[in-house]
Parts: C-alpha cells; sequence; structure tokens
DNA sequence: AACAACTTCTCTACAATGTAGACTCTAAAC
DNA sequence: GTTTAGAGTCTACATTGTAGAGAAGTTGTT
C-alpha cells in the first residue's frame, strides 16, 4: 500500500450523518462481540465509524467511559420481566436471562464484573444498577423485609454472576473441536497431581449450562426462602 | 530533573543478586497490591527490582504472562487443607479462606476472575488448576461420583467467586469515609428511580461479608447434599 | 591458564496506544 | 450577511510492550 493513500476507505462513505452516544456505543460493542475487547482501541473505534477517533471523546469522556457505556448497553438488554407473583420463578428467569445475555456477549463480561471492582457502588452508570433495584422492589414487593432482600439479593446474583464466570471459563468457541481442544489441554496435566481432572474429561466436555444453573437457582432459593423470614409463596392482595 | 541524569536511582544499589522467577512475581505482586494493575508495567517492575525491563522477559514470555504468573503465587497462599472428614466443613473452610485471600489481594482478584476467561481450561497454569483439582478429590473421597462431584464444585465454587466480586464491589477502602462516601454516591441516584436502593444504605454500610459468605455457603452445601447422592456425612473406613 | 558455549543483563529502537490542544468546518441565532 | 457555539479533524507527545543486537558474566573443557 502506498503511504500517500487514504490510509483506508472508510466503512461507509455517504452516511456521514451525526454521530450521537447509542451510535458510538453500539458501534464499540459490535467490534467488542466480534474481536473482543483488545480491538477497542479509540483509533479502531473511529476507523469503523467513518471518523476521527478525536471525535469520539465528545460522547465518552475517555476509554475507561466508553467500557463503561458498553457494559450499561449490554445490560440495557435485559428484559423487564412480568410481574409474576411467583418471585422464585421471577429470579429463575431473570437468571437465565442474564446467562444468554452473557453467553451473547461472552466477551463483555470480564467488564460486568471487572468494571464496578473499581467504581464504588453509587458512583456506577445508572444502568448498571438498575437490575440491583429491580429485584429489590421484586423481593420486598413478594414480603420480604428490605434487609433480607438484600441478602437475597447478594446470594442470588453472586450465584448467579459466578456460575456465568464458570460456564464461560469451559466454553470453547468451536464446538466440532471442543473436546478434542479439552483433551489436548488436559493431556498437558501430569497425571499423577491431577488424576480427578483428568478422568472427568468426557463429563467436562458435554457442559449444560442451563440446566446447572437452573438447578443451583433451585437449591439456593428454596433454602433462601426456609432461612429468611419467608414470605408466603402466594401473596394474596 | 535535567535529562541527562541517570533517570532513577535504582531501588537497592548493593543488591544485585540473581533474579529467579520467584523474586520477579513477588515483586510484581507487591506492586499490584500497593498500587493496582496499571502500576505493573514493564518499566515500573524493572525499575523496582533495579534492573532493566527487558531482563524480565527472561522469566515470563510477555505481559499476559506475567499476569498469569501473580495470580498463580497469589492462588498458592491457598493453604492445603487438613483431611477433616467432614466435607461440608471442609469446603466452608477454603470458602473463608479464599475470601480473606482476596481482601488481601483485592487488585488480583479482576485476574482471577478474567485471565482463564481467556485460556483454555487445559493450559492454564497449574497452579490455578490445583484447587480445581483437590477439591474434586475431596468430595470424590467424601463419597460423591465423580459427575456429581464436578457439579458440587461447579455450584460450590461459583457462588464463592461471586460472593467475593459482591464483597469487592461493596468493599470502600478507607472505612471512615465507608458510610459518607455512601451515601454521597448514593445520593446522585434519583430517589424516584432507585428508592429501595436508597432506602437501604444504611444497610449497605456495615456489610458483614464472612456471615454472608457462610449463611450462603451452608444454603448450598445443604441443598447440594440434599439433592445429589448424598454421601453419609461420617464416611468409615 | 585460555578458550568456548552458555546464560543473563542492558541498550537502542519502533510501532501502537490514549489523549491534550489548536485548528477548521458546520449550522443555527441574530 | 455576521457571529457564536458546538462537532469534527489534525498534529503532536508521552507511555506502553517488545523485538533485536550486543555486552557482561558464568560455567565447562582442554
Amino acid at each position: 500500500m502506498s503511504p500517500e493513500d487514504k490510509p483506508v476507505p472508510r466503512a461507509a462513505p455517504g452516511r456521514k450523518k451525526r454521530l450521537s452516544r447509542e451510535i458510538v456505543l453500539s458501534a464499540a460493542l459490535a467490534l467488542v462481540d466480534a474481536e473482543g475487547l483488545d480491538a477497542l482501541t479509540m483509533r479502531r473505534l473511529g476507523q469503523e465509524l467513518g471518523r476521527d477517533p478525536m471525535g469520539l471523546y465528545r460522547y465518552a469522556a475517555n476509554r475507561a467511559a466508553l467500557l463503561d457505556g458498553v457494559s450499561e448497553l449490554v445490560l440495557n438488554e435485559l428484559a423487564i420481566f412480568p410481574d409474576d407473583p411467583d418471585w422464585q420463578a421471577q429470579l429463575r428467569h431473570i437468571a437465565h436471562d442474564l446467562r444468554l445475555l452473557a453467553l451473547r456477549h461472552p466477551n463483555v463480561v470480564p467488564l460486568l464484573v471487572t468494571r464496578p471492582l473499581s467504581t464504588p457502588l453509587g458512583l456506577r452508570p445508572l444502568g448498571t444498577l438498575r437490575p440491583l433495584e429491580q429485584i429489590l422492589s421484586l423481593l420486598i414487593d413478594a414480603g420480604f423485609a428490605p434487609a433480607d432482600a438484600l441478602h437475597v439479593y447478594r446470594a442470588y446474583y453472586g450465584y448467579l454472576y459466578g456460575h456465568i464466570l464458570n460456564e464461560l471459563q469451559e466454553l470453547i468457541v468451536d464446538p466440532d473441536e471442543n473436546e478434542a481442544l479439552l483433551r489436548l489441554g488436559l493431556h498437558r496435566l501430569p497425571p499423577k497431581d491431577f488424576p480427578r481432572l483428568r478422568s472427568l474429561a468426557p463429563v467436562l466436555a458435554n457442559y449444560d449450562g442451563a440446566a446447572e444453573l437452573d438447578q443451583g437457582i433451585s437449591i439456593l432459593l428454596s433454602g433462601l426462602a426456609a432461612r429468611l423470614s419467608p414470605p408466603d409463596a402466594q401473596t394474596r392482595d
């Protein structure tokens, strides 16, 4: 390529319409989904939008803010749940929704998990806090004392995030190579030190995330209901 | 500073003893503990060790490998547990150990959580897999069928990691400013949209992580024991 | 002792990144 | 028109990870 050329034929030549936060963030999300977090550089995103990278700073104060925006955008995909009177069913439903969300955007999960660690609770993007508020009010409406609702929320979300991390760790992108890769990887382990792990290879290979999640949630929820001031399963009002 | 000077008086002038992987990794860990992940650059670490940054590549192939090394190092702090016949007690013990580990090295937790996402199971640093193997064998020894042991492990570790993330998110470094900061943050939230969260501020402020973890573990373990082929609590042999 | 074959350490150099600051362009307000 | 504010662009710079060449140190062989 001769260095005199326009560096790259811009993404879409005709459409120089005005940018907006949403446009920028969705482009960023698309990029992360397609090529991973590292691909999301200001320059690359600018190129993707056919704009000068510096222009992006109009819509996100810096790269970190951009990342926050992306996680917020993803969390907004979480549908609002209908008001099912059965709180357990609702939590179960949300759990599966969030799981699917994570599988749809696996590259964003690290953001969802780590960004909050650097931002105190109250200062997070609002979209990030909405699920928390929703679940709290769901639980309180179901009859839990507010403080107990918080405990339930913590146990529930804790397990949920943990499960998602677990599942993504065991996820291999190419389903055909799944078992092969797994065995290949495990093959490297010294048999003396890792007998259990190695012998579990076949079980590891077919992992039913949804089922596993569902089972865990059941255990947790019934345990929580029993241990805390149990709101009558059917509230009548 | 005049640019002609030696850039920095090296950390410890006299001690030019041979480096080693452990030395490098512990220095890296110390740096991360003290100043966070971003402070861990090759140049900075080199400076900390009084060595040329390039020399570090002798002990870690690249920065990513260095990060892996740090998480491995941290995980090695997990003590081997004695062979208590009560598997539930053991798991509970390990959970608390891991929690304390996380609190001791909060800046490393993002690594523990996200690095495995980019590395297929079998290819991770061995130190990272050791807890998995240990817990599997613990469970199998306790009488679980291997496949069930895997399920228990997943639910258990899932919840455990989730809890740790939760707790670290709510952790504010300066204990005095804790409530103030929290309120300050929450104050920003629109009261219409976040009534529950706001009203829970005082409860949020004093969070007893250990108790919360313990309770969650209890729920999970008893649920797991009931649902899966329950090994007799006391194995006799 | 001298040499050779290593490992380890150091220096220089470069491409890529985030972002500051000044400039230009566009579009609405007067 | 002329002015003004904002959006978009360009240039420039400090900082990063790391390649590659060499210097210095260590060890083994003769």
